[in-house]
DNA sequence: ATTGTTGCAAAGTGTTTGCACAAAC
DNA sequence: GTTTGTGCAAACACTTTGCAACAAT
């Protein structure tokens, strides 16, 4: 049987090569980032995620998790989105697992979704458009469930 | 023939009502910041409504260019969206002219686009997830022509 | 030994808020 | 005359940067 049996490798291990092929070296912040981001089902703040490092005991100082966080953007392993929420929100870029997000605008409820139809009217427009396309952002804002009952 | 002959007039007016309706007053703020919203074609941040009002002899108070904005948004009658630049940016919500945006990495232009299977798709989802969806946002990153030149 | 990495604190930037004065009703 | 709107300056929140200590190579 696998080491953890979670299906998250593959992202951490092609993060940590593109980082080392980018000529970073090996240190603890990024370590702890990468494992973060990792375990991370959908977008976090930077400030989630450095509570989060926190909490697992691997404290990361605020400026280094913004750091990685953009070296990380910067190589195309993670995607970095606004939701309208004045802050920045990142998670691993998994070829697997692309998605949008819905937005509670009452109680700011972030919900992942993914849409074959949608991608397919995206890719249409990436290559009408005289722009070479490298990254979508969707973002749908309403009420969740919870908010309208 | 028309007083003018633009055809943007329909938006201030309706602003200007859903204002009255939700009970403000006409302020001379409120006047100035509609009237530059009514003549932009796309969407500017708050300093560059800013500016644009001081350069038509209209100078707003930025606090009260942002208040503003916020009412207009709150009654659904701008749209505010975030490129991922950092900064908001606020434009009259036309049902005739709606679009998204491009926006180049690079040089930071915000280009604006619309397409008609996209907005198919997201009436799609729209009506099968579990939110009352009330605004949707689309960004395409990527890089403009000039920057690729 | 050299060079990159980290944390802290300070600075920066966009946005919001408190408050006194002015304007709308 | 009462209530709301406005501008200014101060406060705020998120993010970036400078720098000295530290770790990786």
């Amino acid at each position: 049987m696998a080491p953890t049996g979670h299906t998250h490798e593959a992202w951490a291990e092609s993060a940590a090569e593109a980082l080392s092929r980018a000529g970073y070296r090996r240190g603890g912040a990024r370590a702890a980032v990468l494992e973060q981001l990792d375990a991370q089902a959908c977008a976090l703040t930077a400030y989630e995620i450095e509570a989060a490092l926190r909490g697992r005991g691997r404290a990361v100082g605020r400026a280094s998790v913004y750091r990685v966080l953009e070296e990380l953007h910067e190589l195309g392993v993670v995607t970095k989105v606004e939701l309208g929420q004045g802050q920045a929100r990142y998670e691993p870029n998994r070829a697997e697992h692309h998605h949008h997000h819905l937005v509670c605008d009452r109680c700011g409820a972030v919900v992942p979704f993914d849409d074959e139809p949608l991608e397919r009217a995206i890719a249409a427009i990436s290559r009408k458009v005289d722009f070479e396309v490298s990254e979508h952002e969707i973002v749908l804002h309403g009420a969740c469930a919870d908010c309208r009952a």
